[in-house]
DNA sequence: AGCCTACGCGCC
DNA sequence: AAAGGGCGCGTAGGCT
């Protein structure tokens, strides 16, 4: 039975079923999904799932027809214009006719008409895959926006009071900022205010040090006095600003952060946040991330991804052996570099972003000697990237549509670099949304709806799941057993080992 | 006042 | 040491 639901522009919910829409009750939606579980045919997840969590109800599956239409749209090589779930208004509430009158009707054509293009395709069984995939992480993200990441204000408050000083009035520095921007004006010899790059490589200048920029790693390599107190105030700068006492106000409440999450928002697939820079937590925060009583933090993140992502998607033979590795750097080092682990490292990481000279040069002609089939993979992406071309990863989403117009070199040598990089970080990000999505319905089926142990957090490579203490270890399962489907799932049966570091503690800081 | 870009830096 | 991929976000500084 094919189920449809979503919101009338004026945030009415419809529900679709035995052929016929009707304005619906959050119970009716609640009593479908209970006795059918259907794949619900969803116009945008991000606009109608907030309000279905609100009323308690759990979608199990779904098909979000905005996230199919951008795969879709780019694999058929058009430029697709917002990004998924910048919260679209639907093409169906604004088409002419009819149509707006019945949207249950209209997204049934539009599903029907996506699963003919689907088919077109010619890849519809791994396409079929990526659309599930980014349909699931669309629930998981409204799951995890609401359940929030654990946060602990006083550990917060506490280690910004340690490295900056008493709570400043809003507006002023804090006393260790103050204290520092004083000394870099008397190093000076005149007031210079730190955050202005332009008015800090003109005092350099004065004293007769030509700086390009004010990067901390090119102020590190000169030998100043101001240097130091320049680098400690970049630093101290960047906590107060970035994640200080105004960020903590703004985004922690009752002992959460919940950011707003983006599945896809990123063209290679990678999930995006909206505020609160959440894909971005500092390491010096992590422990301020804590389990609330009785649980705990389980982070796993996946090790050396997208070198292994390369390997079962290239199917390189030598490079697929290094992948069985527990450190596959390590691996081919002792295959190809002479046991020179940081060579093999700088080489793969070079070939996958593009580098061409540095270290790197010397390491790559090894690389591409060695293990041909996956340095033509990426050599190829990028030379079709060059040339204006499309990109598809493994799953099949394809790199939107070239936008310059007549390219410089240098531009095509960037976009060389990006559809390069596009096949492989495109890919692991499939794999960990795969992961994520299975993880998402074991924990479901093992534990319910309880809470007694669910996804707060996912960052590209790395999963956080808060849990009742007991329950940890059973959890570790879980991922470890998500992550072996996904790698099924994409690769069948590969010989590349995905590993992970899974580990269970009290705060984010002990468990990463 | 709001909008835009450049810069810089945090994360993967 | 510091080149190469993807982001979000805050400040500075110039624009309308």
């Amino acid at each position: 039975m094919t189920c449809a639901l979503g919101l009338s522009p004026d945030g009415e919910p419809w529900l679709h079923r035995d052929g016929a829409t009707r304005p619906a009750t959050w119970g009716d939606i609640a009593a479908v999904e209970a006795s059918d579980r259907p794949r619900w045919i969803i116009p945008s997840v991000a606009r109608v799932y907030p309000a279905l969590r609100a009323a308690g109800v759990r979608l199990d599956r779904c098909h979000d027809l905005g996230h199919a239409e951008t795969i879709l749209g780019h694999f058929e090589g058009r430029p697709v214009a917002a990004p998924p779930a910048a919260d679209p208004t639907p093409a169906l509430f604004t088409a002419a006719g009819d149509r707006a009158e019945d949207p249950g009707r209209t997204a049934l054509e539009q599903y029907a008409a996506q699963q003919d293009r689907l088919l077109a395709t010619g890849h519809a069984d791994r396409l079929g895959l990526l659309l599930a995939a980014d349909s699931v992480g669309a629930l998981l993200a409204v799951e995890m926006t609401e359940d929030g990441i654990p946060w602990s204000a006083d550990v917060h408050e506490r280690l910004l009071a340690d490295a900056l000083g008493d709570r400043p009035p809003s507006g002023a520095r804090p006393p260790r900022l103050q204290q520092l921007a004083e000394q870099i004006a008397a190093t000076f010899g005149k007031p210079v205010n730190p955050d202005s790059p332009a008015e800090l490589l003109g005092a350099f200048a004065r004293e007769g040090i030509e700086l390009e920029t004010t990067r901390k790693w090119q102020l590190a390599r000169l030998e100043h006095p101001v240097v130091a107190p320049l680098l400690e105030y970049k630093e101290l700068s960047r906590l107060h600003t970035a994640n200080g006492w105004s960020w903590l106000r703004e985004w922690v409440r009752d002992g959460r952060f919940r950011p707003e999450y983006v599945p896809a928002g990123v063209v290679t697939g990678r999930w995006a946040t909206r505020g609160g820079g959440a894909l971005q937590i500092p390491r010096r925060l992590r422990s301020a991330v804590v389990a609330d009583p009785g649980r705990l933090l389980v982070v796993a993140d996946a090790a050396q991804l997208e070198p292994r992502i390369l390997a079962a998607m290239s199917r390189d033979p030598g490079m697929m052996r290094a992948a069985g590795a527990d450190d596959m750097y390590a691996a081919l080092a002792a295959e190809a570099f002479g046991g020179e682990r940081a060579r093999a490292k700088v080489g793969l990481l070079g070939a996958m972003y593009g580098q061409v000279g540095g270290g790197a040069a010397r390491p790559l002609q090894v690389l591409r000697a060695r293990y041909p089939q996956a340095l033509r993979l990426l050599e190829n992406a990028a030379t079709a990237g060059e040339r204006g071309g499309l990109v598809r990863t493994h799953l099949g989403r394809t790199s939107p549509p070239r936008s310059e117009r007549d390219p410089t070199p240098a531009q095509e040598r960037a976009r060389g670099r990006f559809t390069r990089n596009f096949v492989v970080q495109g890919t692991a990000a499939e794999w960990a949304e795969s992961l994520l999505g299975i993880l998402r319905r074991s924990l479901h089926a093992a534990y319910g709806e309880g809470g007694a142990a669910r996804i707060v957090f996912y960052q590209h490579d790395e999963v956080m799941v808060h849990c009742d203490e007991h329950l940890a270890d059973a959890v570790i399962g879980h991922i470890e057993a998500a992550a072996a489907a996904a790698t099924r799932l994409l690769f069948g049966d590969t010989e590349v080992v995905f590993g992970l570091d899974a580990r269970a503690a009290k705060t984010y800081a002990e468990a990463h």
